[in-house]
Parts: structure tokens; C-alpha cells; sequence
DNA sequence: TCCGTACTGTGCTCGCGATCACCTACGGTG
DNA sequence: CACCGTAGGTGATCGCGAGCACAGTACGGA
């Protein structure tokens, strides 16, 4: 279990939560955390089960979503680094809220409850980072209710691709999943979704390549979602 | 500003956050704590407030709520004693992600994020109320936010009045909220809740009294919202 | 080369629920 | 009393978006 990846001292690079911290306390990190690797397609964790861990992220991309009894799919996020998951179970150890499945492969660092509290007892500027990420998760979920009432099939769409694309300005963004899985984001139909990304196309926002979508006119996007423009 | 309530020793009594603290803690907590009121129809913080406190509600009621541009709401829920609000708030300070306007006259106590901080340092216990509540808090978002993919109208109204009636067993509960209240909790219109309010009462899972509604067959309307009764 | 699979693109129909336009009932106020 | 303002209740119309069906395209494997 020990000595896996070639250079220990690399496990925690690129990961926000715990930069800045003093070189021992990094030491502990790296021990008490577990490396995980998930093949595309592979699930995380499932809704109910016990949630008894923080996974930090390291490469490839997490669907967030809930499961009808149908077997329909609500994705609630889409998490890449240098994001976390789970972390609510930190909270409480109540069970999971949500399922999570790689759409990509992942490489990941579990670390359980027990092993993070014991952590945030010898540095607690590590809460910080976990309370600023609980803080943003909060308002994701909120502002998504509100837009599930407030916004159309079209809206949504503009709103799923904006969050997509993040926080870059950058003219151009690629958007790297299929269409079905956009409508299970913007809570809508594949079919519909279709449309809406046509229609988008046919002003000039974006371009379709193939199966990938490329933001061209990011602010058109937000003003579509009704968001106050920058 | 001290000596206001007539007995102050009771400004804690029945708020379950600050339950079994030690007579000193709970003494401090007091002196931090400001006493506030509030009329009905007043508003406690507005979206994009600076957040600076958390709010433990000891009297009355208050829904939460997001705003469109146009002016419609979409209520997130409706607190009551012995929840709190705000709590988000502690987590990093940052800008208040919805309403809060009081649909009762209400008492409350509020605690600043510092005079919170600096009351977590002397106990940490306090803390983890808020955490089980901030936990509880992501759940219901994360639910609601799957029923308004999964749900039709009146499968959200009843789960809506389901939430409502909260976790008794009574075999009656009575819902204190006009149908444009319970529409903007459902995500619906209002002329729309009436219909499936209709459809309930004639099947015997609530009677309206005036304006109010009695809710008798509360495991009906948990099958109704598609809840694995019990 | 042929087939199986996965994804995109498009037309059609249909039902849910919004919207508009009313009415009734009730309580307060001049 | 007449006059409001507010809330519940109901019908008619209409449009969004789901659902179904199917054509076109890209890709990998036997």
C-alpha cells in the first residue's frame, strides 16, 4: 500500500485544499490519505451508502447526480480538479446524498473521517478550504432550485454549458460531454437539448465539432441564462 | 441593551443549537447573542447581503426565498423554531444567497460571525450542531433540486405540503400557507396547486378549512411525491 | 467489407401546466 | 350601508417540451 506512486512528495502537488501548508503537516497528509484510481464509467459511491470519505480530486472528471426509481438521472455537477467530493459526509457521516460515477479516468486521494478530523485537530486552516467549498456548494444548489423554476429548457441549457466552461475568459472552450448527458445537467430531454444547442449554434454562441461543443460567445450564453453579463 | 427580556436566563430555553451547554457557555452565549424581532412581512437579509449572522428563530416563522428579475419567487423553505438560518454564513462570510422574509411575527436571537467564532473556540461542541444542520441543509437542496426534474406539479405539491408537515406521526397536520405561498414553494402557478389541492382533498388525503389546509392522510401524499412510505 | 453500437439531427403528436379572464366569499374600512 | 382588498375556485386557450420514430454519421471489431 505504501510506496505506490513513484515520488510520495507529488501526491498532494496541484491540490489546492492543501497547499500552503508546512511541510511536515503536508507529510501527514500524504500518509493518512488513501490513492485511488477509477476507470471511466466506474462508480464512486452510490446514494444511502454510508459516506465515510473526502476524495480530493487529482486528474480526470466525476458525474455528481441523484437516481429516479425509473433509473432516470439528475446530474447535479460535474467535479474536476482541483474540486472535492463528499464533502458532506465530513459534516455529519450521515449517509451520501447523491450517487458519483467517472465519466472520465480518474486518479484520486481518499481520506476518511476519522483521518481528516484527526488532521483539521493538528492544522485547522485545513477547515477553511473545506468551509469555502461547503460555502460554494450551498450556493450552487440554491441558485440550481431557483433556475429550475425561473429559467426554460433553452436557459438551462445556456446555464448548464456556462458552468461547464467555468471561470476561464478565455474566447474558446471545448465542452466534452454528449448530449444526453447535458440533458440529464439541464434537466431536459436529449431531443430538446438538440434543439436548443441548434439554435444557439445558428446565432453564432457556439460551434459543434463533431461530438464536442466549442463556446465561442460566452457572455451570450450567460445573458441566454438571464445572468447579469461578466 | 442588556436586561430586555424579562428573564434572561430564558432567552436559550427551547433552542435545541445551544441545548446542553454548561451554565457558564450558555451564559456567554446570551451576552453575545442579540435579541430581535421581527413583524410579519418583514424582511431579515436580501440576496446579496453581506452575510454577518447567523439567526436562531425562537418564535414565528420565515420563508427563504431566490428572486427573478421579473419579480417571481421561488421559496426555498420555510423555517421554524427550533431552526436556524443564516448559517451559511459562518462558513465564509460571503454574500447572503437568498431572502429571508418573516411570514409570522417572529423572535429571534442573532449571533455575529465573529461573536459565533470566537463561542466555537471556547466550546467546540457548538459546532457540531451546526454541522448536522448545515448537513440537513444540503440534502433538502440536493432533493429538492432532483424533484424539480423527477416530479410533476402535484407530485411537488405534495411533497411540498409533506415538508411542511414535518416529521409527526399525528395523524392531523395543519398547513398555515395560502396557495400563491405554496405555489412558490412548488414551482408552480397558483391557479395550478389549487387544482392538485383539489385533487387530494377529494380523495380524502386533506380537507381545506377556510383558508387552511388539514392535512389527514400524510403517508398517501409521501407515495403521492414518489417517498418509499415510511 | 460488413455489422453492431453510440451519438447526433429532425419531424410529429400530445399532454401538462402557464396564462388569461372571470366569479365567489369574506373581512375590514370609509 | 357601499366599497375595497385579498384569497379561493374554475373554465378556456395556448405553447413548451416530452415522447416516439427514424434517418444520418462516426467508429471499432470480426
Amino acid at each position: 500500500m505504501e510506496g505506490r506512486l513513484p515520488d510520495p512528495g507529488d501526491a498532494l502537488t496541484g491540490v489546492e485544499m492543501f497547499s500552503g501548508l508546512e511541510p511536515d503537516v503536508r507529510q501527514r497528509v500524504i500518509q493518512a490519505a488513501v490513492p485511488r484510481t477509477y476507470r471511466k464509467g466506474q462508480l464512486l459511491f452510490v446514494e444511502n451508502d454510508p459516506g465515510e470519505s473526502l476524495i480530493v480530486l487529482k486528474r480526470g472528471a466525476v458525474m455528481v447526480f441523484r437516481t429516479a426509481p425509473t433509473g432516470e438521472r439528475a446530474v447535479l455537477s460535474v467535479v474536476r480538479p482541483p474540486d472535492t467530493l463528499g464533502e458532506v459526509s465530513l459534516l455529519d457521516g450521515a449517509a451520501r446524498s447523491a450517487s458519483a460515477e467517472a465519466i472520465e479516468d480518474c486518479q484520486a486521494l481518499a481520506l476518511s473521517r476519522h483521518a481528516f478530523i484527526e488532521l483539521v485537530h493538528a492544522n485547522p486552516r485545513i477547515l477553511d478550504a473545506v468551509m469555502r467549498s461547503l460555502g460554494a456548494l450551498i450556493r450552487r444548489l440554491t441558485e440550481q432550485n431557483a433556475d429550475h423554476v425561473f429559467l426554460d429548457l433553452p436557459g438551462r441549457v445556456a446555464k448548464t454549458l456556462v458552468r461547464l466552461a467555468g471561470e476561464t475568459n478565455a474566447p474558446m472552450v471545448t465542452i466534452e460531454l454528449n448530449q444526453s448527458q447535458l440533458a440529464e445537467m439541464a434537466g431536459g430531454s436529449r431531443q430538446s437539448v438538440n434543439q436548443a444547442i441548434g439554435s444557439f449554434a445558428s446565432r453564432g454562441w457556439l460551434r459543434t465539432e463533431g461530438r464536442r461543443i466549442v463556446v465561442t460567445d460566452l457572455s451570450a450564453l450567460r445573458r441566454r441564462a438571464g445572468m447579469t453579463d461578466r
